[in-house]
DNA sequence: ATTATCTATAGATCTATAGATAATGC
DNA sequence: ATTATCTATAGATCTATAGATAATGC
């Protein structure tokens, strides 16, 4: 039954990466901790020797979702051509970022749930909005005068994050491409 | 036991109120039958004389919650002098609606949470998502080209949207009120 | 007689813990 | 011997329903 310590750090970053993924897709109340043991290959008990409660778990989660978009980030600048700003932009604004909320935005998958969240899961949760500000405004940097970056990385990721919760809100398929399309417009023209 | 028809109707309104504010206020897992039931002074089991289950309720409390947002759109414009647009935008990104969801924007307070709710309440969401969109676009009349005010409305909300759910996302009071500032001063300039 | 509401409960969750088990690592 | 994981369960929720109660409205 027991496992290799190095497999139980492995387990513990399979639950924590999926509790990141599973947590964006459906909410921190939309998994029970016994479904995400089984999702993970493992049972319920064991959860409590990775993580003192779920409510440490969620803002642990918070975190790896953020550190999961940064890296994703830094691969796509290498991977693709052209302006940082606009291979973010242009990813955050697609249809592909829309359907897979799991590995996306934190702010724009969990931003309604973190105002109802405990203390602790609040502070976890800003620090990483701060990181994905930081984020915003080393992309901005020579596109806007250096003493409005911080003012226009505020306006550029509320717009991004208001166009990403309304297209995955309305089932309607027209308007939630007209959502992100008017905005993609708007933020890179 | 047994009250009024008249009674009875008022309890039913009262219920629906009620879960418009408090869904809002706490999300649509955030309280449960029993709890809400007694809110209005009343008992869990009654609450199935008036609705069939509580996504019933839920699809209604939205569009409850959108009926409240216009009607004080329209009180605010009979006390208040001033351009339409702007009392709207100011109230929108103010302190006072970011502290008080329940009675706020329902976009900004479940966005998250309707794109992982059942495909009756995303209809009815999505219903109502264009009534709100629709409002947008009779404050904007005259403001931009006729031709641009579909595209501007959902522009424009994308950003009230996005900036009311990070401000009340984080808990640092500063950033918050950075945020909607920025927003604001964005959007009205 | 009808019906709005109440009491009580079924059955399905959920988080967390206690104690057993068995493989690792000294 | 230590400890990562498992089984089993406690105790607290949750939605929904059945049947009783008592006031309304014909």
């Amino acid at each position: 039954m027991k496992v290799s310590r190095e497999q139980a750090a492995e387990n513990r970053e399979k639950i924590l990466n999926l509790a990141a993924t599973i947590y964006r897709e459906k909410g921190f109340d939309g998994i029970g901790i016994a479904d995400l043991m089984k999702a993970a290959g493992l049972t319920h008990g064991g959860f409590y020797g990775h993580f003192s409660s779920k409510e440490e778990l969620m803002a642990q989660a918070c975190t790896r979702a953020v550190d999961d978009l940064l890296a994703q980030g830094y691969t796509r600048r290498t991977e693709q051509k052209g302006d940082p700003f606009e291979i973010f932009v242009e990813y955050y604004l697609s249809r592909k970022h829309r359907d897979n909320s799991g590995s996306g935005c934190l702010m724009a998958a969990l931003g309604c749930d973190a105002a109802r969240q405990s203390p602790k899961v609040r502070s976890v949760f800003t620090d990483n909005a701060k990181r994905m500000i930081n984020g915003m405004k080393g992309l901005l940097k020579g596109r806007v005068d250096e003493a409005r970056v911080h003012q226009q990385a505020l306006i550029t990721l509320s717009t991004l994050v208001g166009a990403q919760v309304i297209a995955r809100a309305v089932d309607d398929e027209q308007l939630s491409q007209e959502v992100l399309a008017a905005v993609a417009d708007s933020v890179l023209h």
